[in-house]
DNA sequence: TTGCTTACTTACTTACAAGTAAGTAATTTT
DNA sequence: AAAATTACTTACTTGTAAGTAAGTAAGCAA
């Protein structure tokens, strides 16, 4: 019976990424999995922990996923990195960055700790993919690595927020935008 | 005694900026205004009726502050908007399209209209400047002014995200960028 | 001067979020 | 076979969010 921690972990994934940290309640996950809430606490004792795991598996699934990709070239790669923010979009999700970063003064100090290394995880694979890519001439872009990943990160995030507000067409606008731009060719 | 109202409406477009719409209580305006909840349920029955007060103020604002720039040149016009994301950041803000949209979700439908005209307005305008801006030479960027509108906000909206969860240099790094990228000098 | 409106307060209610204490059935360990 | 552990449930408690009904003091209007 594992695995209701983990359906516990995934439910509170998906309603960080649909109505946000603050505004889902452990009774939204009892709920559909048909166990009471004491059942939750009992494998997160508080919403931190709940939420601290969530953060967790997502870092580890990212980690996992590019370690995969690491021997392909960086074009595709960052593609990768696109396509994962464009099936949250179709799925009407928002990314857990885009989604906690807003609360992020409300968490005590270990969640927020847990966000910044996230977000510190994903800008760097993203500026060392994209400093590898440019030195191969896969791609083309002006300034410091690092400052162009939170280009490109930032845009994915804000794209997913957007499309939220302005209808998900927005997303494919801001990333075939973003591509181009990138791009090495002309 | 009009003032009261603006109060809480000031107090309210804080808390969301600095908090999020969801995490924040009648208490914790009725407490530092030292007047009762009932007081804000006078002016504000309910708290949509507050949060669609914060993004009317939020609209008419944006609106006569260009209005007033409307006779500079473009570059100019768009340098008003990275300073009032810029001073947003150093008092530790987010955007209010930052911080409504990840809750939009959970918003009743006319919060939901009025997060999402605002989000055309400002997307609007800035489209505009840019293709204007373009026209005179001020700007060169490729492709279409309102995509790059889209890219433009993406950024300042995500910078303030991320800077709340990186550290404030963030800001400055992603939008000194933008600004080259957009800058037509070479 | 009576009545109406404005801007509140007092004192509730209802609902629900978060967490806990104690118990239990099923499995595993010794 | 007894003891401990796992994965829960039952039944609470505490706190707080959101909203409301009824009252009131001050000002103005006829």
């Amino acid at each position: 019976m594992q695995d209701t921690k983990e359906r516990i972990i995934s439910l509170a994934d998906q309603l960080i990424k649909t109505r946000g940290y603050n505004a889902f309640s452990y009774k939204d996950i009892s709920d559909p999995l048909e166990i009471k809430n004491a059942a939750i606490h009992y494998h997160f004792p508080t919403k931190t922990d709940l939420g601290i795991a969530v953060v967790d598996i997502e870092v580890e699934r990212f980690t996992t996923q590019t370690a995969k990709l690491a021997a392909q070239p960086e074009d595709k790669q960052l593609k990768f990195l696109f396509d994962t923010f464009n099936k949250k979009n179709k799925e009407g999700m928002v990314c857990l960055m885009g989604s906690l970063s807003p609360d992020y003064e409300t968490f005590p100090t270990v969640l927020q700790e847990k966000v910044t290394s996230m977000s510190s995880a994903f800008l760097d694979w993203t500026a060392g993919c994209l400093e590898r890519g440019r030195e191969k001439g896969l791609f083309r872009f002006d300034g410091d690595a690092y400052d162009r990943a939170l280009l490109v990160m930032s845009n994915l995030l804000a794209s997913l927020l957007l499309s939220r507000v302005m209808g998900n067409k927005i997303f494919g606008r801001i990333t075939n935008q973003l591509l181009k731009d990138l791009n090495a060719k002309k």
